[in-house]
DNA sequence: GTGAAAGCGCTAACAA
DNA sequence: TTGTTAGCGCTTTCAC
């Protein structure tokens, strides 16, 4: 991109054209070397790269994506990277569009309609080829996603998906989860498997929730809103929970929560009241964070596939660019069975 | 950046041009109106804002860019997204640089040299405005990082750094941090204190163990080679520390883990052999892991400040923009104290 | 306060 | 196999 000029030590950009005049021949003609264009012969190639290398010619992508109209940019958005999930799923993403030779734009919208707007006008602007998306909680229209597609600009969905919004999505079934967990408290001998979930209205919520007490249902015990307890997504509300069931004298013999933070809440308050995980009560959580296998006793829970949602998510991407557009993606949760919950020796 | 033709029902891109065209007045113009240059009547700016909205008119970054030699993008090169301290701060470094209105480029070299340079590499074809980087285990070079700076790119490091190369960084004071940990477990009445450390050479790990020496030294506790403890990053590792300990009948009533995963499998293997932590043997890890207020007993560890040093990162950044290159910054660790560590009950 | 014109560095259609 | 030419959609200097 520079050549430092030995009289004025300033530098200069280097262009196709810079090479072009070295070698006496077209800059077009260069451009094609560059690109391995079928038509030139291999030694013009070989000078013309030689020479890129010594002049340190550097391309320039903007000006190429301005002229082909592709970047090769794709636009990710997650409400927050400090969530673990997340974080794991940008790293699927950003190790598969990596090897097809893609870049990441990455934006937080921080659960924030307003930011979400602002990153998916950013995106439009810097013409990315196509966007992933996981919405906020606050996301109730979507407009903004709407004028993605008109665009003809692809749309992959992962996680929280859009009702309503007609494009590839990937994420884990969550009713499959909740039954899962349940069932395998169930199959330990617990009986009276309290549920610990949240106020909000997302799909995770209330499809774990579905899932719980259809496995509950399918093994004849009687849903109780007693034993199901909505609060924030928290350590601190797994332990409240526990409390709360304790005080008010109502008997459970086993947990599940909605994820793991709150799982591991629910177990220190059981052991700080001296109740014996598993012997007593039996605990599970949900998605399968790394502390789970060193915690005492380790934690049962069920596993997201989240890198694969995200590898999953990138397909769908490329899919789409090789215009074939696969339908929504729902992947298998998988339990995963540690010691909070084995109360039947194996 | 379209308008449906009513007749075809094609997409067709909305410049500027149609812009100038609707309101019979010059492109330039327009471009001025866009931009809030003074020199524009707000009559004539008003009128271009609205028919650019009617027209859904899209700005195209990449003309602007190549135009005006500005990106408004920076290069983030990390190791590996999935590891939460640098996702840590690329959320913080994120955060900061979109309320600058940057927008971030996002690349993982999963500590391969190969990967680091085919990604510095992008990021200049990308004429990105600057460059944050963590640097890989494996780059004992950097010509590629040299490049940059030749090239007037400004260059941020964090965490890692790299010796030699010289560029605004800003990392935490490990040595210091492995100090603060031992003299903590000393000041509660601690003397025999394991060191759990890795074997690569790295500043982060020879930093800590220096504070670790340096700070039984000035306790006048002698350092034992027997009690310092060099394997794998891992969990696992601290498990079979202690085990190595107590199966060759070294006594030792403090463990210092290089890292919070490793604090916590010493603590496991402690646990499983009857050992009570904090009262027979006091821990502490380092990192503030999340999961360390919520295991039995909570865990003590040092804070690197990670959001910090994100947000500090993007500011270094920042400075160069404006043409005042701060110095490296060199954060103080934050000892936190939890119950592993706490055999003084206050 | 607005317009005309040049050009950023490339790609790609058309020629030769 | 290579060269010519016309843009992509903006920013920016110089006019008036």
């Amino acid at each position: 991109m520079y050549i430092v000029s030995t009289r004025t030590r300033k530098l200069k950009k280097v262009t196709i054209q810079d090479i072009a005049e070295r070698l006496n021949i077209s800059f077009s003609t260069v451009a094609r070397a560059l690109n391995d264009h079928p038509a030139i012969s291999s030694a013009t190639k070989k000078k013309v790269r030689d020479t890129a290398q010594k002049l340190h010619y550097q391309p320039n992508k903007l000006a190429s994506s301005l002229r082909s109209g592709k970047t090769h940019v794709v636009g990710v958005m997650i409400p927050n990277l400090q969530v673990s999930f997340f974080s794991s799923v940008v790293h699927g993403i950003e190790k598969v569009l990596n090897a097809h030779n893609y870049n990441l734009l990455l934006f937080q919208s921080n659960e924030s309609l307003h930011q979400e707007i602002k990153g998916i006008d950013t995106f439009m602007a810097s013409r990315v080829d196509g966007i992933i998306a996981s919405i906020t909680k606050e996301t109730s229209h979507f407009e903004h996603y709407l004028k993605v597609s008109k665009r003809n600009v692809p749309l992959v969905l992962f996680d929280r998906t859009l009702e309503g919004l007609d494009t590839p999505s990937v994420r884990i079934d969550d009713y499959k989860g909740g039954y899962l967990a349940t069932a395998h408290l169930i199959r330990q001998g617990y009986t009276r498997i309290a549920h610990i979930t949240a106020e909000q209205d997302l799909t995770i919520v209330t499809e774990r929730l579905r899932g719980y007490k259809d496995a509950l249902q399918a093994h004849q015990i009687a849903v109780s809103e007693k034993l199901i307890l909505r609060g924030p997504f928290s350590a601190e509300f797994g332990k409240q929970s526990i409390a709360s069931l304790l005080d008010q004298g109502i008997p459970f013999d086993g947990v599940f929560a909605l994820e793991d933070f709150t799982a591991l809440g629910a177990i220190q308050e059981l052991q700080d009241r001296g109740i014996k995980v598993p012997d007593q009560v039996g605990v599970i959580g949900f998605a399968n964070e790394s502390f789970g296998t060193l915690v005492n006793p380790t934690l049962s829970t069920i596993d997201q596939q989240t890198i694969r949602m995200g590898e999953i998510a990138a397909e769908l991407f490329l899919d789409q660019e090789g215009h074939s557009k696969r339908e929504s993606i729902m992947l298998d949760p998988i339990l995963i069975v540690r010691g909070s919950s084995l109360k039947i020796k194996l």
